[in-house]
DNA sequence: TTTCTTGTTAGCACGAATTGCAGATTAGGA
DNA sequence: TCCTAATCTGCAATTCGTGCTAACAAGAAA
């Protein structure tokens, strides 16, 4: 998503205002690469504005993915993420701590969905899932995967 | 996944009863590629079995889940959707209708994460976001789109 | 066929994530 | 400075899914 800045120009223009809640969050999710939860990103904002409200929170994020300066990822696991990356750019899960990282993806273009009729396609999403090295380490020292956070994920996760 | 004969067997072999009710919930699995919530199996479930418990289609769809006879996907848009085609494929969203498609895709062999270091990558996972004919239909009429079941799924599903 | 053990089911309470609502507050133009 | 529409907060409500437990029923054994 843009600058702090350029987004409050952005509000602007559109007879929105701009108030001390939504600089904050635009602060904190601008070059936020760790993908946060609603939940998390409102635990970053209190620690600097206590007082600040959830709900504001979720709100800011839903207009700011209606302006197009985020995006919501929803990899199974509970809680929406949000991604303020606005590259061509793809998702790693790992399937033991959750964590989500951005990458580049080469070859996308080249993917053919067979047999899509009555279909017209306007976006590829690709992800990939595995352990990270991490979770690697510690699987080896307790022989097992040890990290995973809850049942749900674990399932919904793997295939 | 497997046919509900041969699932009875699976069960049977791992020390689990066939009930009626998970009889019937392996009939509406079967060969379903409507991708259907846990909500809707029940409604489905509920027809033929009066007084079935939501909490028992759950409870079923782990099981199979867990035991790799289908797998839960989500992509947004709320309750989770489960997949019982074992295949090596993907999805295709209809980001107007939210309806979900299965597909069977070129070329995800040759996709290349760049600058993905320090990580194993087990599984990929390919979506295609887009508008199916029905919805491309009734959006030429109203001119815009129609359908949106609601705002979430429509924010969830856009890029 | 009857019995008995153990896995299952139904139903409800509970928890997490998210949204709806309404009254108090404030940004920012006049 | 004033005024009004936009915003914020806090709480209730909703949705999706799971934990718990008493009643129940497969299915092996007698």
């Amino acid at each position: 998503m843009q600058s702090p800045a350029a987004l409050a120009a952005l509000y602007r223009s559109q007879g929105r205002k701009i108030t001390p809640q939504r600089q904050l969050l635009f602060q904190l999710m601008h070059e936020n690469d760790r993908h946060p939860t609603a939940e998390a990103l409102f635990a970053e904002a209190s620690a600097q504005m206590p007082g600040i409200s959830l709900r504001t929170v979720y709100q800011t994020l839903n207009e700011l993915a209606e302006m197009g300066e985020l995006q919501f990822i929803d990899i199974g696991g509970g809680a929406t993420r949000f991604d303020p990356n606005l590259d061509d750019h793809h998702h790693v899960v790992c399937t033991d701590c959750g964590q989500i990282r951005d990458v580049h993806v080469k070859g996308t273009s080249a993917l053919r969905p067979l047999d899509l009729e009555d279909f017209t396609v306007s976006e590829v999403g690709v992800v990939f899932q595995g352990v990270c090295s991490s979770c690697e380490k510690s699987r080896a020292k307790t022989g097992r995967s040890s990290h995973a956070k809850s049942p749900a994920l674990q399932a919904k996760v793997s295939k």
